[in-house]
DNA sequence: GGCGAGATCCTTACGTTGTAAATATATGGT
DNA sequence: ACCATATATTTACAACGTAAGGATCTCGCC
């Protein structure tokens, strides 16, 4: 007799588990044995559903981008491609544990596929040739890319560190540095997202 | 009697060997016990030079870093902005298996706050103002890291996978990305990395 | 109902990893 | 010559990914 029978475990659910564990816990804190314990199950029991922890990573990189959100169409350019990569970023929010794995394993999904085909679309029909496109394309990807990780993990290039925090830089050598130190933490992301957005976008503006 | 007597193990030694051996055989490869017989010596031994090995990564940054060339200044201020972020690519390319080290570690060192620095003032004598030089510098700075991530690791967005390598999907569902799939491969980069910089900077000379 | 096959799970075991602890060796100042 | 300090080694341990083999569950078919 049955009480509540476990569902049956399955790659999707493993996938999912997985991604949840690793939003609570943090990236290094994911194992397989701790993964099948959170399922009620042994570690081996994993590889069932999974051919080994690599392909479980990639699995994840799949449920992220499954939840990317391809926004409608509309009859100005400007604001899809921004609704686009707004979407891409909101994916860094919600899963800013999971989402630097897309540095290691870019996407074999047909979800990210969808955006790209979009933008490029988008581009297209805004009256950008081929290889215009494409260059303004990985342009703001990169863009994207770049801020949302730093958003995650810290501005690569700004000495955001307790030894070298901003306020112990000698303000004689680094006046500019420290002039802005105030600012540096308290910045309004969202804002300074959309900043940038629309300044590549200006710049492609002049080229159309 | 010495007949060669190895040069004493430092600091400095180790990490410029760490990043040297991780050049050759890539960051999963190194391990405490690889370097150390790299270096003629037991794993252990280098804990005598580095606390740990995070802090052995955090040291391989630091050397990372300490060959950023800072550009002289000109005239120009857009020249010199470029100049600079082309500095930081070069970095990717001389240590491409280095470099993505920046992702999980912001550097804690003065040589990357001596290229922000330079930068920032570079952009405020062009007549931006604080915060708008901060949030085009950090515009820039995602640009530039996410694009040097992208020719090391792929572009994240990309289909490139072998699965789903854009010659296997349809051009009736992905037009526009089947379309470009010839060029995707063989873009010349350096060419891409400045139109994107160009992109920006264009978009920034509508401002000041 | 019962049986057999395939899927699912568990146990055990191995090699590797980072590193703590204790020990040995070399070096340099007096 | 001697001792303090810095450096190197040995040994050991817990945690990791996962191979191999055995146990158990599930379900279609007689």
């Amino acid at each position: 007799m049955v009480v509540a029978g476990r569902q049956p475990l399955s790659r999707r659910r493993v996938l999912e588990e997985a991604v949840r564990f690793t939003d609570r816990e943090g990236l290094e804190a994911l194992t397989m044995r701790r993964l099948g314990s959170e399922l009620g199950v042994k570690a081996m029991s994993l590889y069932n559903h999974v051919p080994n922890k690599s392909a479980l990573l990639d699995g994840m990189v799949e449920v992220l981008l499954g939840e990317l959100e391809v926004p409608p169409e509309t009859h100005d350019w400007e604001e899809r491609i921004k609704e686009g990569y707004r979407a891409f970023r909101r994916l860094a929010h919600e899963h800013p544990n999971v989402f630097p794995l897309l540095v290691n394993r870019p996407p074999d999904t047909m979800d990210g596929a969808w955006l790209v085909e979009e933008l490029l679309q988008t581009l297209r029909r805004a009256g950008f040739e081929r290889e215009t496109a494409l260059h303004a394309f990985r342009a703001l990807s990169s863009y994207a890319f770049g801020y949302a990780m730093a958003e995650i993990r810290g501005f690569t290039l700004e000495p955001n560190g307790s030894r070298l925090g901003a306020r112990s830089l000698s303000p004689a050598e680094f006046p500019n540095l420290c002039e802005l130190a105030p600012y540096l933490e308290e910045v309004d992301h969202d804002r300074e997202f959309e900043f940038g957005l629309e300044l590549i976008i200006a710049g492609m503006r002049d080229r159309s």
